[in-house]
DNA sequence: TTCACCTCTGTAATCGGTTTCATCAGGGGA
DNA sequence: TCCCCTGATGAAACCGATTACAGAGGTGAA
């Protein structure tokens, strides 16, 4: 006998020969235990006991052919915006039993190239996209499998979209502003070709018309703390400034807010302003921002949700707006006389 | 001929026959392509281009016995300071040609069950574990892959850890205290047994050691701003508050010190606030945080290298520490009179 | 008794690569 | 001329599972 069993692990073969059944079997007893004869399937779950057992999972997969991974595509990882997503893609495939591999695309020149590579079949069951700014052809090749569109979208890729209701959040902003007696309303928006930022543009721009007025400055930023900043130093340069800006998320709103306080404008009196996203910080600034909620881990959760029906070949809507809702709290409040 | 080829994408087969080579010569020429005649691999690699044909992932992971992946384990992904620490993993992994994938450790009572299933050969090839709160025994058993342990550590695991110079850095808040002229400087510290927390502990009270005083009220929170916020609840119902407080991380610093501007305390005038991290925004907050600074990147990126050594065989060292410095900003200053 | 049918199980093909080993052609030295 | 060696290549084993197919044994009805 071969006593001398090195510290390898066990394969279906072992377990077979311990319980005295064939590899199908064993299989069986795993996938469909239904199939199996009660003693048999005793004697298997024994075995695996005692060997200690766990399916190979690339032999599985081969087999299978699948992967066993959801890949999701976000812009820059360390952003909490992202990975408050992540964290709710997490949960679901965590109960599919899949893993969720996750790729930054803020990476160098052969960007393309190795997108091609990561947009492929034999490397995850499915994509899920958080960056807008990519190029939609890697999407529309055969090899890759399907894919999920969450919060910003690709123009001209035709998968599913998972988004915040984005004109409405803008509207929300303007609404509240106006009510306030605001009337020279300002804006601090993402890139210009952010599909996301044109979606706000134009609810902003509808919200403002429906009041009778029109758009104010318009300062373009990154949605970084750093854009924020410098869209403040713009502001406090200008002559004849608005009497509120409205931003494209909280980050942008906070170091705009930080900005102008240290310059000695007071945050509502002289200027008020409106986020997005609601990031948890928001409350705990001073003063507390006022800012449209976009429930993040929701959208994470619906998109990997969307991407698992379309897996299981489900029909799936081609968009899923997600409510927004607006937090008021300190940073906005009615125009100085 | 069977010319209906179906959307079927191309193996390694139909690369060999258009190439008039065998299987094998086409894996060389991928993997090896130095030993394979120059006119052979050009047939080769035209055959490649033909059929776009790209390697089966699971069935070269089967054959080679790996799995192509690494498994990050956090306790929050949609805590900035960890995903800052995955962005920088992500970057040597893609390097490296490894999936990043990531586990979620908040979850269920069925955690360590699961967790069992992720620290498992035939899912990854590596470990990277971020949380200390997680039962060292997972990681012990022979099916356990390669272990890097960064940030936080487990008590009892001897594997490799990356960390900031936790010490050091609670030495520095404390000597810059001290030197602006306070005596009575509390913490507001990380769960008690928190690895982490317990290193800053110790540095806190050596450094106080050192100058001749011993530590004012210790707050427990638990890294969150909302915790923070509570500290300030407690602090501000305190009697004879020390004129200083020394925070685990910037989060809790930062709720801290909303709830505290929102009750009318001045900061630093009344009382001044060491956060730890130096997250981005920290330097836009009004004040801007005065706080030890951590390399996130540099954390995630040594760690991750810490793991391809080992899984290369190299000998790596038991402890790698990162230095850390104080960023001092507008949250500290003199106590008051 | 015979046949149909059902339940349970084993044999072997298969997933798509990688790698060992054998073979063959050609070159150089004795 | 013969032998050995080298470089290039192919045949086939192998990685570790899943599953189509077939067969064994048992049950119930005709």
């Amino acid at each position: 006998m071969n006593e001398h069993r090195p510290q390898r692990t066990a394969r279906i073969k072992d377990v077979a020969r311990i319980a005295g059944v064939s590899t199908a079997t064993v299989s069986r007893t795993l996938s469909n235990p239904d199939i199996v004869s009660e003693d048999t399937r005793r004697a298997v779950l024994e075995a695996i006991e005692e060997t200690g057992y766990s399916v190979n999972l690339s032999a599985q997969n081969l087999r299978r052919q699948r992967t066993g991974g959801i890949l999701a595509l976000a812009p820059n990882l360390a952003n909490p915006f992202f990975s408050e997503i992540l964290s709710g893609i997490s949960d679901v495939l965590r109960g599919a039993g899949l893993n969720l591999i996750v790729g930054d695309t803020a990476i160098g020149d052969d960007a393309r190239l190795r997108l091609v590579d990561y947009a492929n079949r034999s490397r995850c069951d499915g994509l899920i996209v958080l960056d807008g700014s990519l190029d939609p052809e890697v999407f529309m090749r055969s090899q890759c499998p399907p894919v999920v569109q969450v919060c910003e979208w690709i123009q001209g890729l035709a998968a599913p979209k998972v988004l915040a209701d984005n004109e409405r959040g803008a509207g929300l902003a303007v609404d509240h502003l106006v009510g306030l007696g605001h009337e020279r309303i300002g804006r601090l928006a993402g890139p210009e070709r952010n599909t996301l930022t044109q979606a706000r543009d134009s609810g902003f721009g509808r919200a403002l018309g429906r009041h009778g007025l029109a758009p104010d400055v318009i300062y373009r930023g990154d949605f970084s703390l750093a854009s924020g900043q410098r869209a403040a130093e713009q502001l406090l340069g200008a002559r004849n400034r608005p009497t509120a800006i409205f931003c494209d998320n909280d980050e942008m709103a906070c170091g705009m807010m930080g900005a102008l306080r240290r310059a000695g404008l007071q945050v509502p009196e002289d200027l008020s302003i409106v986020g997005f996203d609601d990031i948890e910080l928001s409350r705990h600034l001073t003063p507390a921002l006022t800012t449209v909620r976009q429930p993040r881990k929701a959208l994470g959760t619906r998109a990997a949700r969307t991407l698992l029906q379309q897996l299981d070949g489900v029909d799936v809507p081609n968009e899923t707006r997600v409510p927004v809702s607006l937090e008021v709290r300190e940073s906005t409040a009615p125009p100085a006389r």
